[in-house]
DNA sequence: ACCGGTTTGTTCTCGCGTTCACAAACTCAT
DNA sequence: ATGAGTTTGTGAACGCGAGAACAAACCGGT
């Protein structure tokens, strides 16, 4: 989208690779949690449930970090994955709209030890604000401006209904926040340059409705 | 990847054109409760946030729905394509893992108005069985057989801890649970002809993250 | 009946992603 | 040192999806 004048090392990943390599990162943390230090492409491409040509060809954009005919060295690919991807320091996160989901989010322990920290939960209705959730206060939206100044955001996730996430997605875009996950169900409008990455429960189950109507249709004989 | 023996109308629609028709059919829904009978592929793409010519595409994989010249008819077209994803009748859903997601799953009202409906709820932690969750009880994961059985669940839903997803998983699919939603952060291993889709995110914000790195590190004039 | 304006359905081309297949490179035993 | 066995990294072939472009079809007015 934005021209990038590639500076010198922007080697650039296809999409498609930067969509796995958070899975490998995790395949090789659970190795590295049962005592592995060294793996194959076959082994680790198992554990990551793709084709181990496809992971090569994948970990062959990020350098040549393995070693032929013995394999990667699980703790080195692994920083190198995180190196690469941008979670070797934590990046700060707010939470927007702390309803059924967004209290499930900032519950969600798994956000800490992947590379982010959720820094504030906001909400518009007054009637939940100063609850403690996972620790954290939940704060007036209109603290956003400050918030993401203050600890220098650059990523928001929304949880608000799908009404709200146009409005709520303009003002994250207005305070410098460049990369958005949204959890509303609907199509949010943003400038160019802005990431937008959406998450819907609704679509991912009609697709799985679409392929058992058709496994249902051939079945009876 | 299971041979289907295509008895007679199973023109086959491509995958990437199948993850759009739930998108086309909420925005196709929200034209309609705006009033609009009638609109153009530019309109509904627009809506749906897609290229036209794409949208022509992937409606003409379903059939000439349209009239040239005027569009298409808004609620003729969300019903041909709510037939042909299969959400005309609802579909029983199973939610196993009630903690924090699954709360906040089973609390979701998408979900009926979607063409789902959660016929149970399924917990291993007996301290939580028999708590009301959205008006549905909470019940011991070994009803799991029982439940499928009598409301003929093609569709579950996983919100366990990874470590006990598989598990879940592999009892689910010998019940005759042929499509899984997982969200627990691992590989699910399945037999051919099951379908598993995953929600993860992590791994959302591990590819925002990278995209805000490669922003950042070009900026610095 | 005809014509201008509009919009669909489809053909064609191009680029990306997946997969195969194999040479290059490494280890270990002899 | 040499050779057998193993595994990586990559070149090349292939298939799918995206988008541009256009002919076919429809509407409404004259
Ligand atoms: N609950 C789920 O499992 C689930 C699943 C998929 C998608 N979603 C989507 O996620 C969103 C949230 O779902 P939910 O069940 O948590 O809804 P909810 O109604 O429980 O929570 C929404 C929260 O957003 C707050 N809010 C409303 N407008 C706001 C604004 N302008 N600024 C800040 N906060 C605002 C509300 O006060 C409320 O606390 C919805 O769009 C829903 O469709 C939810
Ligand atoms: N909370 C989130 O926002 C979030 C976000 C992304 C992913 N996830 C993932 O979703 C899953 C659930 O997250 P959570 O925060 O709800 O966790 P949780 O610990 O709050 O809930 C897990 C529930 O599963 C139940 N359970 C455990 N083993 C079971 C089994 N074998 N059969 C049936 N039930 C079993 C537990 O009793 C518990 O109630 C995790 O894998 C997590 O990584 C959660």
């Amino acid at each position: 989208m934005t021209a990038r004048t590639s500076t010198e090392s922007s080697r650039d990943i296809p999409e498609a690779t930067v969509a796995r390599l958070p899975v490998y990162l995790r395949a090789l943390t659970s190795l590295a949690e049962a005592g592995t230090s060294t793996c194959s492409s076959e082994a680790l491409a198992a554990a990551a449930g793709v084709n181990s040509a496809k992971l090569r060809k994948d970990l062959s954009y990020l350098g040549s970090y393995g070693t032929r005919g013995v394999g990667y060295d699980v703790d080195y690919l692994r920083y190198q994955i995180a190196r690469e991807i941008g979670v070797t320091q934590d990046w700060p996160v707010v939470i927007v709209g702390i309803g059924n989901l967004g209290h499930a989010l900032a519950n969600y322990s798994g956000f800490r030890s992947r590379g982010f920290r959720v820094v504030a939960l906001l909400d518009a209705d007054p009637a939940r604000h100063g609850e403690l959730v996972a620790g954290i206060e939940v704060r007036p939206f209109d603290d956003l401006e400050r918030i993401v100044r203050e600890h220098a955001v650059a990523i928001g996730v929304i949880a608000t209904p799908a009404g709200s996430a146009q409005d709520v997605a303009d003002r994250m875009v207005a305070c410098g926040v460049g990369s958005i996950l949204n959890f509303a169900a609907t199509v949010l409008t943003v400038p160019a340059g802005v990431d937008v990455r959406k998450v819907d429960l609704s679509i991912e189950l009609q697709i799985l409705a679409y392929h058992e109507q058709r496994k249902a249709q051939g079945e009876p004989a």
